[in-house]
DNA sequence: TTTGATTATGTCCAAATTTATATATATAAA
DNA sequence: TTTATATATATAAATTTGGACATAATCAAA
């Protein structure tokens, strides 16, 4: 799929895998990630298929660039693949699995991480909101800019604003409910082992 | 990770492979995912890494069950990995992405991908509802339960419920915002290649 | 003013993870 | 009769991660 992740980006603008990087992290970062040696190889890949093609600019003072371009071909494979049954939705999130076991954690970690996570998702929420309000700024309220083309990021930057908030928020509740349940004296490990489902199965 | 979050599992009960897949998909959609493909293999190397041991149940009408518990070592190294810092959090969201080119879809396809993208999240909301609905009515409040090991879930169902639930309403703002728009007349592909970027970069 | 961190560009490779598929068997439910 | 559930094994292919290696400017701190 790091193809057409791809595409979406170049039908805009032409980048390089490094623009292309950053975009993931900077405004994709809720619907898609992806590290940078995975991208200069997949790049390749797609010019040798012809969906993009690319040109070299020379630089002094920076190593040079090589800017990809979306091509015809590129254009339709994304259309293709856009008629296409999304596949299910796939969250690795590393914190929230953790705090399943926040039984087992000292007070001061399960704090830390959470504090932390409410941090750093609170930077993408306005991360996020940054560039709706300057997209609306530039082109005006984007249901009705002539830019097509931007209906679809208002859409979707929504999607991460709400769902970012959602998590914000649950970082807040969390961290005081956890606090005030350690206050109350449960301690670590304590009592039986208990399954979440309740027949045998 | 993956092994982490099977021994998660495996601290609060025995289970087979088929058993964590099951989990892993009722209960953990929001922040884990693995193929039984995966799991198998996985839970073979923990065993003889001394993570977790197994015995066969052997059955008549149906496949032979190999039944994983969890062992001290197991437990111990799930304690280390508590203690280390989260990585950030990943997401492959198929259908986000493709709505990023919403303006390139037929009204049709992106109006059926919303409502899907809806029933599947619905489902799961009432999913982890159920789960955390259960788990008050046979444990009490869950902050005041006993079961310390259930606080855990108890805190991370939220984070599943308020996630999905935000991702429902916002189907159902972006399928009304996208006919709204469709109705107003734009046309897939019109308008300037226009990019989400204000300077060069 | 030297030192270190960050930004801007990438290449390359090994390792680990993940997916996709095929193969089994047997029951029960639709 | 087909499909779903329960229970796996096996293997190839693809994806993804993590890290090392380059180079050079700029920016901030000590």
């Amino acid at each position: 799929m790091l193809k057409y992740a791809i595409l979406e980006l170049l039908r805009r603008k032409p980048l390089t895998g490094y623009d292309i990087k950053k975009r993931f992290e900077e405004s994709l970062t809720f619907c898609w990630h992806a590290e940078h040696s995975q991208i200069y190889p997949e790049l390749k890949k797609m010019e040798d298929r012809g969906l993009v093609k690319s040109r070299q600019e020379i630089q002094t003072s920076r190593p040079n660039r090589r800017v990809f371009e979306i091509t015809d071909a590129g254009i339709a494979a994304l259309k293709t693949w856009l008629r296409t049954p999304p596949g299910p939705l796939k969250v690795k999130d590393d914190l929230v699995l953790r705090l399943f076991a926040v039984d087992m954690m000292d007070t001061e970690d399960a704090v830390n991480v959470l504090q932390e996570a409410k941090t750093l998702h609170r930077e993408r929420l306005n991360a996020y909101r940054t560039i709706l309000d300057r997209l609306e700024k530039e082109y005006g309220h984007l249901p009705d800019s002539e830019h097509a083309s931007l209906f679809g990021p208002y859409l979707c930057l929504r999607q991460g604003i709400d769902c970012e908030r959602s998590y914000v928020d649950w970082c807040d509740w969390a961290g005081k409910e956890f606090k005030k349940w350690r206050k109350s004296g449960e301690r670590a490990g304590e009592g039986e082992r208990v399954d979440l489902y309740a027949s045998g199965a």
